[in-house]
DNA sequence: AAGATTGTAACTATAATAGTTACAGGAAAC
DNA sequence: GTTTCCTGTAACTATTATAGTTACAATCTT
């Protein structure tokens, strides 16, 4: 089990709009950094747009940032392509039985310490920034470059 | 996507082999109260044998705790069913285009990120041992009884 | 009006999960 | 020592999610 890659794939089209931001941002362009097919990319985009993260027309060419960067964090971009139900991270099994004491208590047991469990996992997304993941790539592509 | 049940059937069945101590544990019986198959347990119990956090022999009916209960966390028995893959709770896309900046250092910059959160999910579960969920189910199984 | 792009439906392949049947091998009980 | 019960495991099924693909209608720009 992992968690879908739309998540870094969003990482990846939201950085990428912000280093090509004064250039067109096509689906077909953005799917050729990604390396996959377009229509995988809008779907993504798809779900930025209903997020509020990006700005995107049907029959209008390109996508762009709908924040500043600072303003978006991952937990943003985490839940707007829904690679993890709220509060369901973890499965529980269902109907154990409650003819038994643990079968009939460890649901309610078990839950809230995997609804913590989870939280703190999404606390640590929601301190990074888009923009700290730009600012290191764009250290990362000067280095030995220019 | 969730993190298998796996886990929450894990937990149930250490916490019963606690319960039932002085009986005889058999995946028959451990069955009857997560509400499975036999089968399903005696694939977990065998991974929870490997992990060393049950006894459990071929052709000896039951399985028993190998361990005190304050000994065990839940990350214990997270590691024993395998529920996520050491250090791949996140998928990572592959191969993104390596003549794109973004691309070329996209992998490196989420990495740690991704690394990060999931250890703050893991440490979590380090912190809760069985003996904790056996005394809330005692607690609630006494409540209104007796 | 022509051309390009988005949004989406529909389909495929792949993988993981959870359940099931079947049975070999091991231990205990009689 | 044979019968009986249980564990371990292989093999199969159904279900679900993912990621990729083709195709095309709807939409906007020029």
């Amino acid at each position: 089990m992992t968690i879908s890659s739309r998540f870094a794939v969003a990482i990846h089209i939201l950085t990428l709009l912000e280093f090509n931001k004064d250039g067109i941002n096509t689906s077909e362009y953005l799917s050729g950094s990604v390396n996959t097919n377009p229509v995988v990319i809008r779907r993504i985009i798809g779900m930025l747009n209903k997020a509020g993260l990006v700005d995107v027309k049907p029959g209008v060419a390109g996508s762009k940032l709908a924040k500043p960067l600072h303003e978006i964090n991952l937990l943003d971009i985490y839940r707007a392509v829904q690679v993890v139900n709220q509060d369901a991270l973890f499965a529980l099994h269902d109907s154990p039985n409650p003819d038994c004491n643990v079968g009939k208590n460890i649901q309610s047991t078990i839950e809230p310490i995997f609804s913590m469990a989870q939280r703190a996992m999404e606390e640590q997304l929601k301190h990074v920034t888009l923009k700290q993941i730009v600012d290191d790539i764009a250290d990362k592509s000067g280095q030995f470059e220019e």
